[in-house]
RNA sequence: GGCCCGUUCGUCUAUCGGUUAGGACACCUGGUUUUCAACCAGGUAAGAGGGGUUCGACUCCCCUACGGGCUGCCA
């Protein structure tokens, strides 16, 4: 194979907020150089003024740091770049694989409207500028376009579509250089990937048509042509194209929404990529396993159940410290308060058997309002009715019992069996106001792991609080 | 309209001409249990339709249907 080192870019347009199908793409292009030693790029395609925003170039970088997908080297914008993709097109000029074109988009629009008039089924413009002697030439704005070939077929070797074939008659001349001297999209792609010494161009397949032209750009500049893999845009559960309208579109409000990092990492890449049954798996293994011929062909649709299961292994499988430090992140992004001194000193402790029944931030959240809830702890409904005068009367009656065990599992357990024999209830029957006295509330973890985690003291002044 | 891409269980997919079409999620049933989960065991469920090619097609070719994309001096 190649020796030359990948390179791979993402380059999204600053214009809204990371779209969990470029979060998708940008996590291929990453995982692609990652397992190949070689680099991943990150350039901001800035170049429409009007709906580029700062604002908009912040929220993606934040969408991809939080995804884990870090980039080589500074944020290319391609705005600044405009001067050398001018140079180019003259230098397309200058080699004749362009020209300076002087139609007006009025002139532009009635040949468009002369030839559909006319029944044409599509209307590719001609500029009558194309063979023009420079004598003719007027003293007016030019755009320079591509003089592009009129017969014959462009061919994309695709690494994920195949080997496609566009016949060039269908291709018009396309402006390279505005009137106005700006850039074209089409050609400071193309400069841009050609001067970053991109090797691998890994995006959405809307480009795929874009691919031809793209490729007439680097026939006509002489340059190497990058390997091509366009993958399929990702859709809503009902197939159709992912739109807000489906929930959340940005990858931050997933972010929101309390899935892991992780988790969100795994499924995303499972999402239209296989590698045998490979389901669960860390970011090691997957950049190791990763290749393009596991792309799927077809759009895949988005499956909230299913990316709740791969979160749900994921926040099993992590780091208890890690896993306390992405939960605070996710405190401080959904707005919810940050955890106190003795909150977070108990959620240490919870963190072990907590994240082995928890599939997002909010569930564990909800696990662990035990540890969250300060004294008195106000019992809902439900809970209130378990604490009748009877069960008040056996906690009461636990109490003392608790004060000079050793505090495990192991020295409490006989305890409390005890406690529900010489009632003559079963287990189950002593857990209910239990919980009620320590969570306030009837669905709670194991009563065994809450009282190891807020610890004797308090869970006898709880025991109290509900009995008297 | 034209051009391009796609179509295996409800969903993500494996298969790369010969399989009882496999796995995962979801769902259903059972088990475990201290509540909710989690967990364990089992089960239901698929090659869009029609033509070819072939001894043999989910796999190759064609047509149709459906879905998607492109068709800008947007990106």
């Amino acid at each position: 194979m190649s020796s030359t080192p990948v390179v791979t870019r993402f380059a999204p347009s600053p214009t809204g907020y990371l779209h969990i199908g470029g979060g998708r793409t940008a996590l291929f292009n990453w995982l692609y150089a990652r397992g190949r030693g070689g680099k991943f790029l990150l350039r901001i395609e800035d170049t429409d003024r009007e709906r580029s925003t700062p604002e908009a170039t912040a929220a993606i970088l934040r969408g991809l740091t939080w995804l884990g997908l870090d980039w080589d080297g500074e944020v290319v914008s391609q705005f600044e770049r405009r001067d050398r993709h001018a140079e180019v097109a003259h230098q397309m000029l200058a080699r004749g694989t362009a020209y300076k074109c002087f139609s007006t988009q009025e002139e532009i629009a009635a040949f468009r409207a002369a030839r559909e008039a006319e029944g044409a089924s599509y209307a590719v413009f001609v500029s009558p500028w194309r063979d023009a002697d420079p004598a003719t030439y007027p003293d007016a704005p030019f755009a320079i376009r591509m003089k592009a070939p009129r017969t014959g077929e462009t061919v994309i070797e695709d690494q994920v579509q195949g080997r496609v074939i566009i016949k060039n008659e269908t291709l018009d001349d396309m402006i390279v250089l505005r009137s106005d001297g700006t850039p074209v999209y089409m050609l400071a792609v193309v400069v841009d990937d050609h001067d970053m010494g991109v090797t691998h161009v890994i995006r959405g397949d809307d480009h795929l048509n874009n691919a031809a032209r793209q490729q007439m750009v680097y026939d006509a500049m002489g340059w190497a042509i990058p390997v091509w893999a366009h993958i399929p845009l990702i859709h809503g559960p009902d197939g159709k194209k992912l739109s807000k309208r489906h929930g959340a579109t940005g990858v931050e409000e997933y972010q929101a929404m309390g899935y892991p990092a992780a988790g969100m990492r795994n499924y995303l890449t499972r999402l239209g990529w296989a590698h045998g049954d490979a389901e669960i798996f860390t970011s090691e293994e997957a950049i190791q396993m990763f290749d393009l011929a596991g792309i799927g062909r077809a759009p895949a649709r988005l499956d909230f159940k299913k990316l709740e299961n791969t979160c749900g292994h994921h926040m099993a499988m992590a780091e208890d410290a890690a896993l306390l430090h992405e939960l605070k992140a996710f405190l401080a992004v959904a707005g919810l308060s940050a955890l106190t001194e003795v909150q977070e000193l108990r959620m240490k402790d919870a963190l072990s058997f907590l994240k082995k029944s928890a599939k997002t931030f909010p569930e564990l959240v909800e696990k662990a309002a035990f540890l969250m809830v300060s004294r008195p702890v106000v019992p809902d409904e439900k809970a209130a009715a378990s604490l009748d005068t009877v069960s008040r009367g056996i906690l009461k009656s636990l109490t003392p019992r608790l004060q000079n065990v050793s505090w495990s599992k192991d020295a409490l357990e006989p305890i409390l069996n005890e406690i529900a024999a010489e009632n003559g209830i079963g287990f189950g029957k002593l857990a209910a106001p239990l919980r009620a006295a320590i969570a306030g509330r009837t669905v709670t973890p194991s009563v065994y792991d809450m009282m190891l985690v807020i610890g004797r003291d308090e869970v006898i002044a709880r025991l109290e609080d509900a009995s008297s």
